[in-house]
DNA sequence: GTACAAAGGTTTGGTAGTAGACCTTTCGCA
DNA sequence: TGCGAAAGGTCTACTACCAAACCTTTGTAC
């Protein structure tokens, strides 16, 4: 598979198709969900039977890594762990790793240098590198999703909000505290080649604010579902700008301990960037 | 693997271990993380580099099957998908789904008929199934899970109030509507046998009410997740009462389009389990 | 200026997983 | 009564993936 197929998010775990469910088809044959009166005996649209793996080794590789530099984890010019290392965390095997490693580096996104010191490196983005030709422009790409979109929307707003409270309903250290007030700092990036990174990492930190690793992979996970669109949306001073205050209320409200204000200020966020996103679609 | 290790949960995706993050070591040899004040330089616990995969294909074969049974999104009685048909959905070879339906035969769990209208089906529990000797009790069990019981418990309570609200916000069909009633009376069961599965149906139910796959799938998820230690809960009448009359009125909530009923219902009683859960660890 | 350490780069042989053809059992129906 | 459909059961050749050893490059320390 190519690049683009793993960045589509074909690939990689997270927000799935997740099959229709209801496959349960009982042996009487019959049919659920033909007619617009489901009779109360059919099946419920319950998620089982969704796919057991999101791609191949491979492509889920490229799209871990890929949503590592593209969510601002690692940010241009650090260094990505020892491919023994990562190999292990990652828990696939070192040559596959490589390959993956080696499809983003054609790809312009890494670097690789060899002997003591050497790594893998982060580079910083250049002009153009995501929108090369023939790729879908984002009303296009928005109405492919179709119903995942607003999948992934409605499951962001849930995710991120419920993190935001959770996070403001601890006693964050004080580390953690200046890591958020400087990922806010950065977020009012205003060049359209980093604002994006720097968008998305603070929404992680506040994820992985909230203390529970589940949350912030789920975060992390529709957050690059949606990381194609959210790049489309325009780059308007007044969207940015009121992108920034509700940022800024967010973090406020997690400082000051507020997890209902936090909650508000987040769905709000969402709100509106879900807005803007479902616009597209027409 | 055993059928004991994909039931521990040690496989299939949804909340996992999630390594530690941080990975991305300076190669300045700048160690993070180390003493009680990290630097605000340190880089911060964000959730890249977890596992690709939880577990080889067969392993997370077992742990869907499993889910779908212990869940009760198949109840006993029912019949699976054809293994063709089910192979496709879930994306492994017919080899290794029939491996994993063969673990689970010999579990106890399904049985397969050969010939037309034949098919693999679920088998009623029966008593001291799950219990088997040598298993640890809950308290070790919680104990092993240490931090990731608080994980699972935090992720739970954002997931399935956030689905709560989502589906009160929703008008639901006629058909939905009666499958919640009908969970609901379902879930009042009283059989130590069978009513942690109709408890679990409810709460799919309600997450797939929510009308989005992605939360209803991680639902399921950190059910599963939790399931062995929720079937420790102790089978006293007041729990179930006050479990049944939340409920109750998270179902009401739900039905009477009220969000912040809903939530602040199922709030409270994933608070009201989770403190049975956590007195586990004492 | 040699030895060592730490990183990326390469090769190899073994195992898990796959697709797809084929076999067997069971039932309804013409 | 025998044929066809639909299901589970089996076999085989092929591919992806893996673990582990080994090679090469580079920088530091003695």
């Amino acid at each position: 598979m190519t690049i683009r197929a793993a960045e589509r998010g074909d690939a990689g775990p997270g927000p799935m198709p997740a099959g229709t469910g209801a496959g349960a088809a009982r042996a009487d044959g019959l049919r659920t969900g033909d007619g617009p009166r489901t009779p109360p005996t059919g099946v419920p649209a319950l998620p089982a039977w969704r796919p057991v793996r999101g791609g191949n080794a491979f492509e889920i590789t490229v799209a871990r890594l890929a949503q590592a530099i593209k969510l601002g984890m690692v940010r241009a010019g650090e260094r990505l762990p020892a491919e023994r290392e990562l190999a292990e965390r990652l828990q696939v095997s070192r040559v596959t790793l490589r390959e993956a490693i080696g499809a983003l580096r054609d790809a312009g996104y890494l670097e690789s240098r060899r002997g003591r010191y050497g790594g893998t490196f982060v580079l910083s983005p250049r002009p153009g590198h995501g929108a090369g030709l023939g790729r879908p422009d984002a009303g296009e790409l928005a109405r492919e999703m179709g119903e995942r979109l607003h999948d992934a929307l409605d499951f962001r707003r849930v995710l991120e909000s419920g993190a935001a409270a959770l996070a403001a309903d601890r006693s964050l250290p004080a580390g953690e505290r200046q890591h958020l007030v400087a990922a806010l700092a950065a977020s009012r990036d205003r060049d359209p080649l980093t604002r994006r990174v720097s968008d998305s990492r603070l929404h992680l930190l506040i994820a992985a604010a909230s203390g529970s690793p589940s949350l912030a992979a789920a975060v992390a996970d529709v957050q690059l579902t949606l990381d194609r669109l959210l790049a489309a949306i325009p780059v308007i001073t007044r969207n940015l700008d009121h992108s920034d205050e509700q940022h800024a209320r967010v973090v406020d409200a997690i400082l000051a301990g507020d997890p209902d204000g936090a909650r508000a200020a987040m769905e709000e966020h969402c709100d509106a960037t879900a807005e803007l996103l479902r616009g597209l679609l027409t």
